[in-house]
DNA sequence: ATTACCTCCGTACATAAGTACGGGGTCAAG
DNA sequence: CTTGACCCCGTACTTATGTACGGAGGTAAT
């Protein structure tokens, strides 16, 4: 039980918890981290709950919370109730679900856009770019902003030096 | 083919886009649409091309891509081969893997936290955030962050209030 | 031709999440 | 007791992506 005491200055708490010395700060700054132990013209010492309150901050940073986020959560312990917590679980959760979809579909196309440039040979235009501006066409459609033109913009692109050019895709 | 005409003002540029002219005027700033047309004391026109570059800068960021790659397809253009093009989609597919394979695992984690929480009565501390804290050790555990503590940070946590409390997790 | 709205341009502000710097204090070892 | 490594504090800078503002001048409708 020795070593529950605070024993760490704020570099070898940094280091411990794998972050910049100015990290830590910033997150006085901020609120996150308890910031005026000994106001005494002295140096503050750190300890394990320091050293858990950085790593659960970084932790929740990882599940896609955001500080402000991290910092209600880190309110939750002045009596508010778990309930929010897991309101803001459920939120983050969906928040997610719409990212992996998301990420899902930009996948597939870029799978696909790697895909025909690798099998494609000899015609004239780069099957990368002119395959973005399909996908281009396909979800900017849905929103009103269908341009209904032919995507001209990099008609030259690729015309002199692809040497992964394709046969019109259609 | 009338329509093929410069014919938008930069207002009209933006909602056909959906963008704000602001954003307009920002990429032009940065080199990402081409700024100068009539330096004539007048006003600029634009037409389908750059109705379609800007399109094609969203639909790029929509894929991932930043300005900073956009502006390197959107070079392409002038010369470069289509090669790099496939490269840069390349990476940014690989990009793409990692952010799945990171929110998938954070999908898990989260709706795990959710479920606890749901199913949890009777007990003292908040599921999800000792869940929470569980997954820091899980995962800062394999960098040398490694804590060493019970995670008492936040042992006071919903202590007094928490209506979704649970049994040691054990 | 007056009114109202639009464009142009440059500059400043916003946000998130830090990072860097500079002046001065403290601590431990040689 | 000096030296070097740290710490404290405040301020400023960074990056990415825009937004907002303000003054001057163009444009379109009445």
């Amino acid at each position: 039980m020795k070593d529950t005491s605070d024993s760490l200055s704020i570099g070898a708490l940094a280091d411990a918890a794998g972050v910049n010395v100015e990290t830590i700060r910033f997150y006085q700054r901020k609120g996150l981290m308890l910031k005026s132990r000994p106001p005494a013209g002295s140096i503050r010492r750190y300890g394990k709950a320091d050293l858990a309150r950085v790593s659960f901050i970084k932790a929740a940073q990882r599940l896609g919370f955001s500080l402000g986020e991290v910092s209600e959560l880190l309110k939750l312990e002045d009596g508010t109730h778990c309930v929010e917590a897991r309101r803001l679980a459920e939120h983050k959760l969906h928040d997610v679900h719409q990212k992996l979809a998301h990420l899902r579909r930009i996948e597939l196309t870029l799978r696909q856009l790697v895909n025909r440039c690798d099998s494609a040979r000899g015609a004239v235009k780069c099957p990368l770019i002119s395959s973005l501006q399909r996908h281009l066409k396909r979800i900017t459609g849905r929103r009103g902003v269908d341009t209904g033109i032919g995507f001209r913009v990099s008609e030259r692109l690729c015309r002199t030096t692809c040497q992964h050019s394709i046969k019109p895709l259609g």
